[in-house]
DNA sequence: GGCCGGCTGTGCGCTAGCGCACACAGGGCG
DNA sequence: CGCCCTGTGTGCGCTAGCGCACAGCCGGCC
């Protein structure tokens, strides 16, 4: 299960696996099998069993929840500081919602099974479990507040904001017509919002690529909400890596700019 | 109705506690206090500590988060089905939300010291409150897509129902200005809402009190946003009773329909 | 190189909900 | 009994975002 040749393959590189003690991981890794997550590949269907939970690494997974008429919206964003199947520990086995990978890379899974028994021991994989967890509850509780009251292009500034924390680079693939879904509005408001922001030189995209060009400005434009959700990640998810596997290749997660990914195309949920 | 003298201020007209097992909840209920919780009162600040938890009898606390600007939104609401303060058993302590009584009744209190000891022991009170938490998410996603999508009609319906679910009553005491608050929405709106549902004879209101008339024209009327929260609820909380401690203490402070909250005098957040 | 299909830009008219202003009404309290 | 304060009804112009229709336009593929 080569952890090693490619740096940003480390389980390391999950912020939740990273912070876990040493014991606790060592127990976890003979599980943790490398995948590869393709775009718009749905990790779990609304109301589906479970079989696995997802560490991303250098990928995003979006909770959308899609309704009778076929809209959707976006509940939350979950990226290499969490993992995507709460449910699973939580009690539920299952959830209203999609997931659905937004932005192509890998993640390492781990049996629901594995997961569970971990879980019941308590300890310090529990509460960090349960931390994140919190922290994905402000997250949506946010973007319930958001939706109702900040304007559309506020709203996109947030999303491009918590997508980018989650990403090595500061390049997205994503569609104006994909983003549309996610924040659960037309895809000409994203045109034209989008279209202001490169205007002022905050963003350039073309064609499903999106360079952030001026991050500070855009946090100048955001509403609070993205101030309110990063502060509550960073206050309940650990950023130093405890557990003692050799933080290898050192690419710091936030150096921030600069990286670009290239994501391999790997057939779904499995195995690299 | 009356379920005779006063059942429901036992523990066990609280869903949670009702579902105990004997021995979690023998342990638990020397701790329990009986507060009143007068309408408006604020159960937790943004940000604040927390030293208790609440298990909600006949009352209704709305979980809401308030913006810079003063402008707020509901994010989630409790009752009999839940508790107040899940922060203390994530691990985050506090979250940026505010927790209002909405509507004004009882509850039982427990200390965060006894909630979190209990809550580490494992076993059913942990996966209960954890269930219970995955319920409360559900709502909040689901908040966050009736935000973006639905009118403002139907949100209301979406509104009143998951009130009423959570009231021994079918009248809510709560004027068109709150309600605008917890939505988010203008007064005006409400007000003209509410006159629909008032002229098809679903709801009657006057004053500050609002009465449903017809509760399954009003089901057929709200989004599918309340089935899908209603469902899970359902689903993950029990609705039966299952440990053997018999209605003490008849106090009879309430009984259904008639009854106006009359949330005295008596001091918030101190046992009756 | 030329076609074709997916992405992006733009221009309508339309509607829900906003912000504001003000009129009314009921009920509690002096 | 009448005042006043809180809650409710209504009317207006305004704007953001919708739904639809269609015009470019880039890039890959034959």
């Amino acid at each position: 299960m080569a952890i090693s040749t490619s740096p940003w393959q480390a389980p390391s590189q999950n912020r939740l696996l990273a912070a876990l003690p040493a014991a606790d991981f060592a127990r976890l890794q003979p599980h943790l099998e490398l995948v590869s997550l393709p775009l718009g590949w749905a990790v779990y269907e609304a109301g589906g069993t479970q079989g696995y939970v997802y560490f991303p690494i250098d990928s995003i997974v979006s909770l959308l929840y899609v309704m009778e008429d076929g809209s959707s919206a976006e509940i939350a964003v979950s990226g290499n500081e969490g993992l995507v199947g709460i449910s699973l520990f939580m009690g539920g086995e299952t959830t209203p919602s999609r997931a659905v990978v937004q932005s192509a890379g890998h993640g390492y899974r781990l049996s629901a099974a594995v997961l569970k028994r971990e879980f019941e021991r308590g300890g310090d994989l529990q509460h960090l479990l349960l931390r994140y967890t919190q922290a994905l509850i402000t997250q949506m509780a946010q973007t319930a507040v958001c939706n109702r009251h900040h304007a559309l292009e506020q709203q996109l500034c947030r999303w491009l904001l918590l997508s980018l924390d989650r990403l090595p680079a500061n390049e997205l693939v994503m569609t104006q017509e994909l983003i549309a879904n996610m924040l659960g509005v037309r895809r000409e408001g994203v045109t034209e919002a989008a279209g202001n922001l490169q205007k002022a030189r905050l963003i350039n995209y073309s064609r499903g690529h999106i360079t952030v060009l001026d991050r500070p400005k855009l946090e100048a434009r955001v509403c609070e909400c993205y101030a309110v959700v990063k502060r509550e990640y960073d206050r309940l998810i650990p950023t130093a890596l405890r557990h003692g596997i050799p933080n290898d290749q050192s690419r710091g997660l936030n150096s921030t700019s600069t990286r670009r990914s290239r994501r391999s195309s790997g057939s779904p949920n499995v195995p690299v």
